[in-house]
DNA sequence: CACGTTCCTTGACCTGGCGCAACGACGCGG
DNA sequence: CCGCGTCGTTGCGCCAGGTCAAGGAACGTG
């Protein structure tokens, strides 16, 4: 269905110890699809019907409260498993996942997840460490939340984008996807406008150099400092 | 080595699926042990080399930052599974389980795992839902506290509390373990000032009574509307 | 190139809830 | 039953950061 070039997944942790034969075969079974820049995956609260890989470009997984309220629960990177609904024990997804940027997406029917399982044991196993990994960014970040003021919490977070999605920028770093302030602000709870002065306040000061939709550290140190509570 | 009773534990979640004979076999490799209140069934840091299962009582898995700060990143009630650093892909524990009531904790070697797994696939697949439901849950605290004032949050504390750890009282649920009101602090990303504050103004109202390491929830309904926003 | 839209910045103001402090109450050990 | 340690309550001042407001800069589109 799909005829995707083994060479583009076979380093993922996902199929670790998994045979070429039968990687080949669970990605002929695959779907691609292309999703443009601000499009969703799928919609939050939908019934999940396939579980998901990224294979390039960004997703942020976007929830929205009750009330109307967004925040970004994580970012998708490539190679990450998401809308993995039957590991969760849901049958609806739980989240909005939509493309930062241009994106390209595998997916599979979940009704095919036993029968993969079945022939390779090692899927699940793979499958339950980068959940495994995932809870734990997550009590990281409640942590941070509880513990940490806004501005340490931004520097953490534009840390991590920078390790996840950095990309040589001259003697920096810039994430390599579109973001905006807002973008920043829900994921630490805050608001664009103390994003905004925080970002300002870095500039100044020369750590990082911001612009519309853009965002480059230029210090990682001073950032590391702030984020570890050394003013 | 144990002896435990298969039928204390053949109703879990994580043992579906399982023979008799294959759980048997497997609870005669765990090791038993009685945790008294207060006591730390193992630290934060230590380095890994076992995974458990609390059969009774009640844990508060702590973290403390590195500035010495502590929160509690989620409460462990029996039937759960904990310190499963090999989920994690580490091999130190992340945080520390102390028990809030005389806990009794099953626990068997980490090298065992993969032979368990072996012989019952399954265990995996459980495992694998167990720790996504945490992921769930985990979310849900992140939109929390990125989202919701302090009373809420507290709110929806409380009512986990009452839901997992609720036994009848009267016409109401009463908290099952002491739990202090700096608990409920480190649960919610608050200080205890704040969270006595609250409280003694829900006692005024009738929704909750309190008292020394107690907590009995009278009108659910109330703290239900306070946590869903209804003023 | 004009116009609308989206994104960013900055200022002024206000308040939730934290920090500090003092005190009261319960319960345990001697 | 007395003293001390733990736990809870409450008042007060202060400030980080949210809200409200206004305007500017970059981008896309017809």
């Amino acid at each position: 269905m799909a005829g995707i070039d083994r060479s583009l997944v076979r380093a993922l942790p996902l199929f670790a110890r998994m045979s070429d034969a039968d990687l080949d075969r669970m990605l002929d079974q695959a779907t691609v699809r292309r999703v443009p820049a601000g499009e969703a995956v799928f919609e939050q609260g939908q019934k999940a019907t396939a579980f998901f890989l990224l294979l390039h470009g960004r997703l942020k997984v976007m929830q929205v409260t009750p009330d109307g309220q967004q925040i970004i629960v994580r970012m998708v990177h490539p190679g990450d498993i998401f809308g993995f609904a039957k590991a969760l024990q849901r049958d609806d997804y739980p989240g909005t996942p939509v493309a930062a940027a241009e994106s390209l997406v595998l997916s599979w029917p979940d009704t095919l997840w036993e029968e993969l399982v079945e022939k390779n044991p090692n899927l699940v196993v793979n499958a339950m460490q980068s959940m495994g990994q995932r809870l734990q960014e997550a009590h990281v970040r409640i942590r941070e939340m509880a513990t940490e003021a806004v501005e340490r919490r931004v520097a953490h977070a534009v840390l991590r984008l920078a390790e996840k999605a950095g990309k040589p920028d001259g003697d920096g770093v810039r994430i390599d996807f579109p973001i905006t302030r807002q973008d920043i602000a829900e994921m630490t709870g805050t608001t664009l406008h103390t994003v905004s002065r925080i970002l300002s306040g870095w500039e100044a000061r020369g750590f990082v150099e911001g612009g519309r939709q853009k965002l480059v550290v230029r210090d990682r140190g001073a950032l590391a400092t702030l984020a570890k509570g050394g003013e």
